[in-house]
DNA sequence: TTTTTTATGTAAGGTAAATTACATGTAAAG
DNA sequence: CTTTACATGTAATTTACCTTACATAAAAAA
């Protein structure tokens, strides 16, 4: 066990410092730190009492559990917050662009974050709520079986949605990791099913091919690729074409899989009423295989 | 009493109400505005008692100018000013949100768009450049091996994350798909590797487990969890808390994905020297076996 | 099981803060 | 030279808060 819990305390804000301790606290305590990090710092910027009722807790175990974080009283505690708060908005340039993305020379964190964000913004413009929600009712009837199938890179959103889409509904199917299985997988595709598939630049000929085969099936085809669109879109049905673009050439997944989860809400939205139970169902399993840590809640 | 002066309030932050006053204040209340305009707004973030000191002046003469500007008490002025404040700091990434929270019943795209954007917000205020730095230092050193591994849903994650890493440096590896074989690959790990651990609710046993046992062979745990955070924490060198609530139960997976790819990003650059060869070769790669469609452009 | 420890809440205290009431002083108006 | 209105402080009251002490219940150890 790594203990060292208490490592010489060189954090420098108190959030980090709650974090470096997050190992050593008892349920009541952890709803308290859990309120404290969850909007940072203005959350401590209440009377105790105030604190204590949100988090559901006695104000005495908010002193304790301050107490073992290291202030010795709440006041001392809050006049800690109160001047790092201070601090930071009085140095703007070190510490505002922390929050602000707008500065030129930014982290890197700001600067991937303005990206994603910028695609984000682009792609809900550049596709319908019609269009959309097309897509949805396709993905809604179950009779039609559903397979899903990515590229190099993209399959890691192609597992993503299945995990979620096998809970939501039935007969959904994912392509084998082996391309060279792929054809075998392409038979048990009838007329009227739907594949989903994910291609985005550098477009990959096995992934049009399926496609290609899949639509001569009579297949749907639901198409997750970039701004400059896969050639897959020739035989696709409906095409999600969302902006990936990074700042320094390197190409974001962030938004596509934005929309496998938009997608994902959606469909249990609509389906609600026949998916409760498969989940309730799901809960169970999980329960008996003990995989999971039980909740303390 | 000067009650007449009372302009349709459209000044929507406190000083600008002030401001707009300025001409009929006493000198005593001068000297109260002007200290709150003066390192506004943490001035105001203190008891009256405190402010009355600070200006000079008595506590009732602050009562008084503060209900000459407009409010009925100084608690019911500083909880403006604190919630003015609470606003400034939750607004950094999305100055205005153009996808309108404030639509009650809009379309799903929006309800998900909004959630994820504050999952963003709020988890990059969680998390600090310099732990985020300490992260990137440590996978930076290609003499250490590098393991990653997800759980049943973020699985999908540790593979996306091990596609683009494998490209940047050497030394990657990724846990087998079959939870049986990972004591096999455990093994593999040596004192110094470093290993990346996805775990977010609900966490699970056997991810627990092999964090537990890297750490004991020495290896530095690398962990991205949610904001309640997996038990892996005990075992983390570098746990990063990414918000993950859905409105409605579910939880999303982008932002998670997000702080991966800017792992990747922050790698890139840092080791661009050694890596641009290495992705040289892979392009050769690519051209040779022709999976893939040949650039147009 | 019994005992001890740990976790957490209830209640009471003392204290500081917010508000109100009153008093004093200053400056303009009669 | 009053008188009145305004400005501001002192003191008293009430309210809310922080803190400590005690009690209880659950968990762990014996």
């Amino acid at each position: 066990m790594n203990d060292s819990p208490v490592t010489p305390d060189n954090s420098h804000t108190i959030a980090e410092l709650i974090r470096s301790q997050l190992n050593q606290f008892s349920p009541a305590e952890m709803k308290i730190v859990n309120h404290l990090l969850a909007n940072y710092p203005m959350s401590g910027m209440v009377s105790i009492t105030e604190l204590s009722e949100s988090c559901g807790v006695s104000t005495p175990t908010v002193m304790r559990t301050l107490k073992k974080i290291g202030y010795s009283s709440f006041t001392t505690f809050q006049k800690e917050l109160k001047d790092e708060l201070q601090q930071t908005l009085s140095d703007p340039i070190t510490k505002h662009d922390q929050w602000a993305a707008d500065a030129p020379e930014s982290h890197v964190l700001n600067k991937v974050a303005e990206t994603v964000t910028t695609n984000l913004r682009h792609s809900l413009n550049q596709i319908s709520h019609e269009q959309f929600d097309a897509i949805v009712d396709l993905l809604a009837q179950q009779e039609r079986a559903l397979h899903i199938v990515g590229g190099r890179i993209t399959s890691a959103f192609a597992r993503y949605l299945n995990t979620h889409l096998e809970v939501i509904r039935e007969n959904v199917h994912i392509f084998p990791e082996a391309v060279a299985l792929w054809p075998h997988h392409l038979l048990k595709i009838k007329p009227d099913d739907v594949l989903i598939v994910f291609d985005v630049r550098r477009y990959e000929q096995d992934l049009i091919t399926t496609s290609r085969l899949a639509n001569a099936r009579g297949a749907k085809i639901i198409l997750f690729t970039d701004q400059w669109l896969s050639p897959v879109a020739g035989y696709a049905d409906h095409t999600l074409p969302i902006r990936i673009e990074g700042k320094s050439g390197w190409d974001s997944g962030v938004v596509t899989l934005f929309f496998a989860e938009a997608l994902v809400v959606a469909l249990e939205e609509k389906l609600w009423s026949q998916t409760s139970e498969r989940m309730r169902e799901l809960e169970n399993m999980f329960d008996l295989t003990e995989r999971f840590k039980k909740r303390t809640e």
